[in-house]
RNA sequence: GGUCCCUUCGUCUAUCGGUUAGGACAGCUGGUUUUCAUCCUGCAAAGGGGGGUUCGAUUCCCCCAGGGACCGCCA
């Protein structure tokens, strides 16, 4: 048996997206899963529309999520010249032929068919006809001679057998009227050319297969095995495309979103192994297979991909999530300063529980953060007169305050309570908002103690709360 | 319109002929609680429709309906 190769083969005509992420991650484990190897293919023959920076923003998205693809990023642009050749010699061998029909005829064959409903196909024109009578003002394409009897199986993966009629296979275009080979031949070629064992990819590309497996017969060439995926649909049930909102990696990231949660999240996107719902990266590579792929298309849900990202916030190690969200903040908010990391550090264990994404973890640990106390105004209308004598008092309590814990710090509210004939809400709410600025975020006793009693000194001495 | 694919709770899914159709997320209860949460109880929630096959179908077959993908000298 060969060694499992597989490949992600995206364009960089645009920002990698989040079905595009969940193929790679297929293919990736699918590989590793068979201890083969993955490798990345830059489909950049358009060379209109494709750019540096999509194909940097592509390795970097996949480098983020955890996958990494084994040897160089192979070039489709490095390899025109071997499709060119085996268009030719496909057209030597008789498998395509030279199609001189103008732009216009091709059109006016559109059109034509459109308006009687019939769905268009090539008329196969040129396919007979003898290079003598071509006309000499049109630069001709090479068309594939695709079979017109009989049918066709594909042993999908996924799907099962999947069986067309040939003549719904048309003529299709190898080489372009400028000299340069079109999608099926390159990726074809290149699949070929690169040893792939198996091709997974998303259902939209079947009609190709049907296409390709035709250029891998007529050279005969070892077929690989494929596997068409059901899509990802938007929640109106449609393909999910680049014009989506939120799809690609860098605005799950940019919410706090953490590579790990939305892996696992894609991963279970059609995908299940019994009832099994976390898995780390090892497991995932462990466990996955293609029989575990669903046949249906499933919608993306924002809810879950944030209880993944919660559960995984809660439960992997905190140096880690310190970590990340550090690297979070740096990007996306206000760096955090070295010598907060043994505050923040220490706090983590109740900032994360009540946190969904990173960035609710940094809007919890605002006032860790940063050194100005920003007063919110609704929250500053909390502090009245008789607030401020609360919180006053509460300070000259916590100057000769020596045990700075729970224990020490209840009696001391409990005395104002009593003292101000109110509820733990009327004491702690002011004190809350002198401290932090706001009256939602961590339990009062958490923040006192996180913030030291200088600091809460400082604070409550603040001209704004006295 | 043609070809192909799909169809279990709102969502992601389990079930490989016999189950009170299970789990997870979301939702709603109740409890703990120091705001907001977390955490813990519980509840509600599904096999598109119609035919077969079978002692028995969510499961196998057929038809219909609905949804989707493709139909580029883009990839």
């Amino acid at each position: 048996m060969f060694k499992v190769a597989t490949r992600f083969a995206p364009s960089p005509t645009g920002a990698l997206h989040i079905g595009g992420v969940r193929t790679a991650l297929f293919n990736w484990l699918y590989s590793k899963n068979n201890k083969g190897t993955f490798h990345l293919r830059i489909e950049d023959t358009d060379k209109q529309r494709s750019k540096d920076e999509h194909k940097i923003q592509i390795i970097k998205s996949l480098k983020w999520i955890g996958i990494e693809h084994d040897g160089e990023e192979y070039i489709q642009s490095t390899k025109i010249n071997d499709h060119i050749s085996i268009a030719n010699e496909l057209l030597k061998s008789g498998n395509a032929y030279k199609c001189y029909c103008s732009n216009e005829e091709i059109e006016d064959q559109k059109k034509r068919a459109r308006q009687k409903k019939l769905p268009y196909i090539y008329n196969r024109k040129w396919r007979d006809l003898s290079e003598k009578d071509a006309p000499t003002d049109v630069k001709p394409v090479i068309r594939f001679k695709s079979k017109i009897e009989g049918s066709t199986i594909l042993k999908d993966l996924v799907q099962g057998d999947v069986e067309i009629d040939n003549n719904t296979i048309e003529d299709f275009i190898i080489l372009r009227n400028d000299g340069t080979p079109t999608y099926n031949l390159s990726a074809t070629v290149d699949d070929h050319q690169m040893n792939m064992t198996h091709i997974i990819r998303g259902d939209d590309h079947k009609i190709n297969t049907f296409k390709q497996m035709q250029i891998y017969l007529a050279m005969k060439w070892e077929l690989p095995q494929f596997a068409h995926i059901p899509l990802i649909h938007t929640i109106k049930g449609k393909k999910l495309s680049k014009r989506d909102n939120a799809s690609t990696l860098d605005d799950y990231s940019k919410i706090g979103i953490m590579p790990d949660a939305l892996r696992n999240y894609l991963l279970r996107l059609g995908w299940s192994y019994e009832d099994k719902e976390i898995f780390t990266l090892e497991e995932s590579i462990k466990h996955f297979n293609l029989e575990g792929i669903g046949k249906s298309p499933s919608k993306l849900d924002m809810s879950r991909i944030l209880s993944m990202n919660e559960y995984y916030i809660k439960n992997i190690d905190e140096n880690e999530l310190y970590n990340h969200l550090v690297q979070y903040c740096e990007i996306y908010k206000d760096k955090i300063k070295t010598e907060k990391e043994e505050k923040i550090k220490k706090s983590l264990s109740f900032l994360k529980n009540k946190a969904k994404t990173l960035e609710d973890i940094f809007n919890n640990a605002k006032y860790i953060i940063l050194d100005e106390v920003n007063f919110g105004d609704d929250d500053l209308k909390l502090i009245d007169e008789n607030a401020k004598k609360i919180i006053a008092e509460f300070k000259n309590e916590i100057i000769s305050l020596n045990t700075f814990n729970k224990e020490g710090l209840e009696p001391i509210v409990n005395g104002l309570i009593k003292k101000y004939d109110t509820n733990f809400k009327g004491v702690g709410q002011p004190i809350r908002v002198a401290l932090t600025g706001s009256k939602f975020g961590p339990g009062l006793y958490d923040i006192v103690i996180s913030l030291g009693k200088k600091e809460i000194e400082k604070r409550l001495s603040s001209k704004i709360i006295t």
